[in-house]
DNA sequence: TAATAATTTGACCAACTGGTCAAACTAACG
DNA sequence: CGTTAGTTTGACCAGTTGGTCAAATTATTA
């Protein structure tokens, strides 16, 4: 049990995290630099060190961190609720991650996009599992009459692609729509794509 | 006009062209190295920079290419074709773009990512115009009543990130669904979901 | 307070980076 | 064939990289 932190462990290993989060965000992993996080914490390099063991267990420890935050929403949905509320609950969830937390969601797709190198295996195992009962869900839900048929899978990647779009290629968004806020209109327009889809 | 490319020019132009797409689609700008491109394209390094003038004028080039490419097939709609057809055409020739060229499409990610910061007046000035004149092209159709009314802006968004979540997260994709070819599935979503969202 | 444990840092290193350059090599052409 | 223009490369460089380490500093505790 590792739970002995003390006060300046907290500080400095939540600082890290969160400038690593900052940089590799932006550049990936091998387009970032120790002396980047350095500068972004306010601690130097070779104090970082010695907090994590190297540069790629920060990369690590942001990336685990993530993938958990991720599928929770998704275990949470419940088989016994309303279909169409259920996955619109978890559709507004996750733009509302894209809001809030864009940063991460860039960090995770500069790894998938690379070919998930560090992560391959959760993909495979968690991630695979977690949607096929979903998607077993979707099925089952459509066999009952209770939702339209369609293809669960890609239910899901429309619901994943259009949600993160905004956080990943939010300057593009920004660039076309302005600076003002755009979450409100995407989640009107999300939420009348996702119940044209899935009622009658 | 330089219209005189030797043979050899020619070539290896396209090589180091070919390498560098290969390399910077998979590890961004930062990430890459001169080193790669040149084992990968098979040329030595001095020589690679015999043809550009540097890293950066290798990435160039392909990113200017890229979005010459985006650009044409949106204005190619046909403002006096049938709408839905018109729109369908263009999504479809997304998608084909996404299952042909994926590693053109995960450049143009990794560059929007980390905020463009190459081309972000391409976003602001053609891109931005555009689309401009699609979304007042999609509302005319809305108003003459041939589609139904939606937000044009985050149409265009929904198709952009339906399309090329396929290239982008092809890894993840690919962990989920296995190595069959998924795209006419997704096809078929797709149009499915684009002519519920404009009949009636 | 004194001693011990935890934290921080400057100096340093070997490997790698983008890029240069003169010299060698090859293709094209009269 | 010989000449010239185009092509290729080995050796090299200065700056950057992730990471080390002993020594100095600061916090904790007896």
């Amino acid at each position: 049990m590792k739970k002995t932190e003390t006060r300046i462990q907290k500080k400095n290993h939540s600082a890290i995290k969160s400038a690593g989060l900052k940089v590799f965000a932006q550049f990936g992993f091998r387009g970032s630099t120790l002396d980047q996080i350095a500068a972004e914490s306010g601690l130097s390099k070779p104090n970082i060190l010695y907090y994590f063991s190297s540069k790629e267990a920060i990369y690590e420890a942001l990336l685990a961190q993530l993938l958990t935050d991720w599928l929770q929403p998704v275990r949470d949905i419940d088989p016994a609720g309303d279909p169409v509320e259920e996955i619109l609950k978890y559709a507004k969830h996750k733009l509302k991650m894209s809001r809030l937390y864009p940063r991460e969601s860039r960090l995770y797709a500069t790894e998938i996009i690379q070919g998930a190198p560090r992560i391959k295996s959760v993909l495979t195992d968690e991630l695979r599992d977690v949607v096929e009962n979903l998607a077993l869900l979707i099925n089952h839900w459509a066999d009952s009459g209770l939702i339209r048929a369609v293809d669960p899978y890609h239910l899901i990647f429309s619901i994943w692609a259009m949600t993160q779009h905004y956080a990943d290629f939010e300057v593009q968004v920004k660039a076309i729509l302005g600076e003002k806020d755009h979450f409100e209109d995407a989640e009107h327009y999300l939420e009348d794509m996702l119940r044209r889809m899935l009622t009658v």
